[in-house]
RNA sequence: GGCGGCAUCGCCAAGUGGCUAAGGCAGUUGAUUGCAAAUCAACCAUCCCCGGUUCGAAUCCGGGCGCCGCCUCCA
């Protein structure tokens, strides 16, 4: 059973769909005004291992990542570069989904866009006048917060905080707390012809217009980062309820925000912001959303593997905050390499590559799966799989899962040293050993599926290098000449070799069944 | 000021009432190796402080100190 903490209620709740088996899930994407940062990548990350696990799990799920590709900033940006709003967010969108790509993001369903759902937007806001919870107000739409009595029920505020001492104290607004459902185009502006006049859509009515067009009224789960609870999501209830009369999300999933010290802006490559003079707070760490220095995540990713940074963000529980730092992503790297390194290994004992393997399709057929393994190490397998299902059961707690995922490659390895797999002459026995093997290996294989890891070999510059016949042949080459001197007992011969390698990046490794050489 | 969250080994991080407090990085020792690398094995914390509840708490309650987020655009 999938337990699910929501922010709504404030407790892990039993996870249950509307219709059984199915899912409709809606995150709140970026608005598209300035290249991605790594904040930006956090949320697809999670919720893309969330859609995993639950199709894991047999639910069909839908899942909806909106692009705010009409707002203030992209207008002012657009015009700050001399180009139109759609071309700039075009741009920014094709840089988004470049950079989830890389991250193996790609159980996304639709990225619904604003600006192709204005039609729905006036008709949303019509509805909403038409029932009082809104009101035009000098070529804008207002969203009247006091018509909706429950309004706060999601960040957990008094709604006496936020209204206003009564009375028109913000301008056109008749509460302080109301906010714009439409906004009036100023001259020059992008703007749709609407009953109210032109204009364009406030931010916060999209979500709730997109996700009831694309989901319906009612759906399962809603995430966002947790500094969207108020006022975003808090808004999207109000609306949605109030056109609808249905409850509008049943669980709302926030995640903990990404936060960066100082060394991401200089990694992502010279803060936008140096030129406010006197700014220092740009200069300090904290949450990297403010343009505190977050440089571009494509430059992130110039210098790590996108695996890694899902890694990274995976290997903590995604309610908490989690700190970006280079010498983290180091050591996550170096812990990540175990498991390439059994992929080798693999491949060299098998035969057969890690990514190709077949594993069980979902939870049902592993359980059959697994139901069949005897013996010490199978039987230990199995258990392993039980704690991580467990992990991810209990509120997708993949940092959990992933402490399971080290325990079995590191069993796997085992059962390869005990049994002296390398360098093992073919026969029955090899044969037999190396099903047990891949039987094992399967389900590290299914499991890390689930959390969207290895699901392909990652091509890296050094692969692209091995492919060089020249570079193939020397290398073959050398590794002889010293396997010769090893031979010959001339070990300063051979240790030279190795060592005036590592040198230039290539490291020895000396097996049962050969020399292996590699790069980085 | 209001609301909320977090404090677990040198660093990162699971664990939310009960066996020996996961796992990763770093470190120490051993097996293996000509030496390495890799791998395996062993070792490495009583859980911010104080008080309480309980047969029993890292886990619940109260207080304190500290850090963080939201309250304004933000994934």
């Amino acid at each position: 059973m999938i337990q699910v903490y929501n922010t709504l209620t404030k407790t892990k709740e039993a996870f249950e769909t509307l219709e059984p088996g199915r899912v409709g899930m809606y995150l709140c994407g970026p608005t598209v005004y300035k290249p991605s940062h790594i904040g930006h990548m956090v949320g697809p990350v999670i919720f893309d291992a969330i859609t995993r696990y639950l199709e894991y799990n047999g639910y069909e799920v839908r899942f909806i990542v909106n692009i705010t590709d009409v707002d203030d900033k992209i207008i002012a940006e657009s015009a700050a570069r001399g180009m139109t709003m759609a071309a700039l967010a075009d741009e920014m969108t094709a840089d988004y989904q470049a950079n989830l790509a890389a991250l193996g993001v790609d159980t996304i369903s639709a990225f619904p866009k604003a600006t192709e759902h204005v039609g729905n937007i006036i008709a949303f806001i019509e509805k909403l006048i038409a029932q009082g919870f809104a009101y035009p107000a000098d070529g804008d739409v207002y969203f009247d917060v006091s018509k909706f009595a429950e309004y706060g029920k999601l960040s957990g505020r008094s709604p006496k905080d936020m209204l206003g001492e009564g009375g028109l104290t913000a301008g056109q607004k008749r509460n302080l707390a109301d906010f714009a459902l439409w906004k009036a185009a100023k001259a020059g502006e992008p703007a749709w012809e609407s009953p109210w006049g032109p204009g364009r859509p406030g931010w916060h009515i999209e979500c709730s217009v997109m996700s009831q067009q694309l989901l319906g009224d009612t759906f399962e789960i809603h995430g966002g980062g947790l500094d969207l609870v108020f006022p975003h999501h808090e808004n999207e209830v109000a609306q949605s309820e109030c056109c609808t009369g249905k409850p509008y999300v049943k669980y709302w999933m926030h995640n903990g925000l990404m936060q960066a010290s100082s060394e991401v802006g200089k990694l992502g490559g010279r803060n936008t912001r140096e030129a406010e003079a006197g700014d220092l707070a740009s200069q300090e760490d904290g949450k990297i959303s403010k343009s505190k220095g977050a440089g571009a995540f494509r430059e992130m990713l110039a210098e790590f593997p996108g695996e890694t940074i899902r890694f990274f963000v995976l290997s903590t529980h995604y309610r908490r905050p989690i700190d970006f730092s280079t010498e983290r992503i180091r050591q996550v790297e170096t812990g990540l390499e175990t498991f390439y390194r059994f992929f080798k290994r693999f491949q060299r004992v098998t035969g057969a590559s890690f990514y190709a393997l077949d594993y069980a399709a979902g939870r049902a057929a592993e359980d059959a799966l697994v139901a069949g393994f005897a013996g010490d190490f199978l039987t230990w397998i199995r258990e392993k799989r039980t704690g991580f299902l467990a992990a991810m059961d209990d509120d997708f707690n993949t940092g959990g899962g992933i402490g399971e995922l080290f325990e079995l490659v590191r069993h796997l390895n085992r059962f390869v040293d005990e049994n002296k797999l390398e360098g093992m002459a073919e026969g029955p026995e090899k044969v037999k050993l190396v099903a047990t093997l891949v039987d094992g290996t399967r389900i590290l294989r299914g499991l890390s599926a689930t959390l969207g890891l290895f699901q392909k070999e990652a091509v890296k510059a050094e692969d692209a290098a091995a492919e060089d016949l020249l570079v193939q042949g020397l290398m073959t080459l050398l590794i002889e000449l010293r396997a010769n001197a090893k031979k010959a007992k001339d070990f300063a011969t051979a240790d030279a070799i190795r060592n005036q390698l590592k040198e230039l990046g290539v490291t020895l490794e000396d097996r049962p069944g050969g020399t292996e050489w590699s790069r980085g």
